[in-house]
DNA sequence: AAATAAATGTAATAATATTACAAGTAATAA
DNA sequence: TTATTACTTGTAATATTATTACATTTATTT
């Protein structure tokens, strides 16, 4: 009766570990490519792995880029609302847990006449060590 | 020395047309299936558009669903910043214009040493006239 | 009218993602 | 244990989304 899956599986673990240790969020096929050498081949697999790391929160999705990121919170409950910070020059990612933020879209949603269920953020800007180099 | 567009071109034209009329985002190429008859016959000549509308701020597109929305606010000031509400059952899509939101977004971004510059929200849930159909 | 900038047309191709099907592996039930 | 079920894998093919390259035309500015 448990909803929570304990161990990952080959394909899924080779993909968690690559994303874990980038520091930038990965496309797809740049993942493919970087775990060929690992065995998988195709797309598929790739994206099979993916959607089961979303599904299970470990891993989200940055919708205006494309692009995958291992979630740094221990126990992501964000399994389908997110919210990042983007710096665009370097591409770094800061994953923002906050639960005031669900409840403030929440709040907006309402005076829209919307029951909120989830949202995807993407705040882009300039971090500090981008600005600094300048 | 006007940096805005007043008119458009007739590509942009047909496809702003189209965006306009419809009831819920549009993909690139669906708008490019409904064009065709009028001479639009390529996926870039359909993209080309939708660029220069977005720059424009009479377009915006939605992440999460590779799709293209026009504008409603007459004189949208997101000409980069978007931020909507939709409905997971009908894709109705509410555009909000609030500055609310990016000051808010901006005092966040500080907190987390990022320079705010931009923002993509999409916030997901049940509409009124969904919800009162169950 | 000449020069420049912007938009168009067409073809080809790149990048992102999914469908379909056959087979294997793990977990649970009988 | 074996049967059943659910989940995962492998492989090929294909669908969907988006861009590059190049020749030409139209509109705007000088």
């Amino acid at each position: 009766m448990k909803n929570i899956q304990e161990k990952l599986t080959k394909n899924q673990q080779i993909v968690f570990d690559l994303l874990e240790l980038s520091n930038e969020p990965l496309k797809a096929y740049s993942i493919l490519f970087n775990i060929q050498e690992k065995g998988m081949k195709s797309p598929l697999q790739v994206y099979r792995a993916l959607d089961k790391l979303m599904k299970l929160g470990k891993v989200h999705k940055i919708e205006s880029k494309n692009a995958f990121i291992a979630c740094k919170n221990s126990n992501c409950s964000a399994l389908t609302s997110t919210s990042f910070l983007i710096c665009e020059k370097c591409d770094k990612v800061t994953e923002i847990k906050d639960d005031k933020i669900s409840a403030y879209f929440s709040k907006i949603s309402n005076k829209y006449n919307l029951e909120y269920s989830k949202h995807n953020l993407e705040v882009y800007g300039l971090c500090k060590d981008c600005k600094n180099k300048n």
